[in-house]
DNA sequence: CGCCGACTTGACATTAATCAAATGTAGTGG
DNA sequence: CCACTACATTTGATTAATGTCAAGTCGGCG
């Protein structure tokens, strides 16, 4: 028997190289990603329409600001970041994926890039040609639901990075930050409490609207309250429900 | 011969009541909204599935955060504001939305809504039964097409709001809100220097993170700076060009 | 006329940004 | 293996932007 969740799979580096799979059938992360819930006919009609694996290595770009869009991406392994020109040209961080997530979703409105995908570490994704994704769309309820579904997921997490900038204080943003990113690592079979940063501090401080050295400082209050320890991208949480509740707001401090 | 464009409408206080048709295609809206690019065969499937209009006054709610989903909307006559529930307690602000735009997107991930939509004004609706408008987007490529395009704008739109939030001093933050409700009213054939706020200033404060009195002082300086005429919610745009230069970033005041 | 809610204005406090070093870390070549 | 370099991060001192608190004014309505 296998656990459902499987914590500290690799205690000093989880490496998350968890799909490394040519099928969908045989992806680990089928439960997150696109082929949720369709059987094993129906997902091998969309594997048929799905390129090979692309790598992309760790600092290149999956697509640009601008440039056509014919295809969407699901990740397979390793991380990203998605990144805006504001108006005077310098970039904001407008999100991070991991694997069994989907990039390119917000391209399809105008049929052109409004961000910059770009690789954490070396990663690899399966391109998804949408002409034909729309073709089986129209073809196959369930997954039709399951798109729905995650471009729907999308608005909302977008949703909630708005509250997150709009309302929230910098201790309360970075906890929120971590508590997320801890429990998309537990919906992918990690650890909640003990994961790696994969970006810098830089876009960390980018995403959640605050300074390099804020972040740094924030880090260190917290490692020295006894919530997290910290070494470099290490970052192990200690207690939980402190941090949650800082996360809430619930929290006096 | 139609001007494509109407500016001032009604130059003191436009009303917007720009849809009062009950078929899609005597609706004005019909080109921002779902029907766009449909067939009048098409647009009639669409019409039947689409439930009476329903009438929301003024502070009431169309739906509330946690109810079942089950219909999506598309705002006929009329303003909303969509509000999100932080952790503490504190409503936040997400969105405004008007005639021809969607309301419910974001439910259709969790089958449940994520935030609130109030009317700022009394206001008609749209019902559309989202079990059967998944029906239709089987059978119609071109009904599909423009369902995600107005998802995938819905996801563009907000992180346009993030990149607000993250990157944006207040002046400047003021300003995209100005020009961006400025252009939505140019979309659809009304001037876009000149228009009446719907919501209040705490709205407005809200949803830029920032408070009422920031609020309140920025618009004073714009209109003390000749940007600007206020009076009440009315809004005039004396000055674009340096109106869209503070929002783009690239002016030294 | 007077009340009430919305908005504006002013004085002050606080948060987080900015500027400037100092320290740490990873990779490279001798 | 170690010195050297290029970044990445941390830390400290100071400042600027915006929030908070407290009046006050405006405008519509009973």
């Amino acid at each position: 028997m296998i656990a459902p969740l499987q914590f500290n799979l690799a205690p000093q580096a989880p490496t998350l190289r968890t799909c490394t799979a040519d099928q969908c059938s045989a992806c680990s992360l089928h439960g997150v990603c696109l082929p949720t819930g369709l059987s094993d006919d129906e997902m091998q009609r969309l594997d048929s329409i799905i390129g090979r694996r692309r790598r992309v290595p760790r600092g290149a770009s999956l697509f640009r600001t601008d440039e056509g869009f014919t295809k969407l991406y699901a990740i397979r392994v390793g991380h990203f970041k998605t990144c805006q020109l504001n108006a005077s040209g310098e970039e904001q961080v407008t999100g991070f994926q991991m694997p069994g997530e989907l990039l390119g979703l917000s391209a399809i409105g105008t049929q052109r890039h409004s961000c910059t995908a770009v690789a954490l570490e070396d990663s690899e994704v399966c391109e998804i040609p949408f002409t034909q994704l729309e073709s089986l769309l129209q073809e196959m309820p369930t997954l039709l639901r399951t798109f729905h579904a995650l471009m729907s997921r999308e608005i909302t997490r977008e949703q909630s990075a708005m509250l997150l900038l709009g309302s929230m204080r910098a201790e309360q943003r970075l906890a929120v930050f971590l508590v997320n990113m801890g429990s998309r690592y537990a919906a992918r079979g990690y650890s909640p409490y003990n994961f790696q940063l994969r970006m810098l501090r830089d876009d960390i401080g980018n995403y959640l609207g605050l300074t390099i050295e804020s972040v740094s400082r924030l880090l260190t209050r917290f490692r020295k309250e006894g919530l997290l320890r910290v070494s470099n991208r290490e970052i192990e949480i200690l207690d939980p429900d402190r941090l949650k509740a800082l996360a809430a707001g619930t929290s006096t401090t």
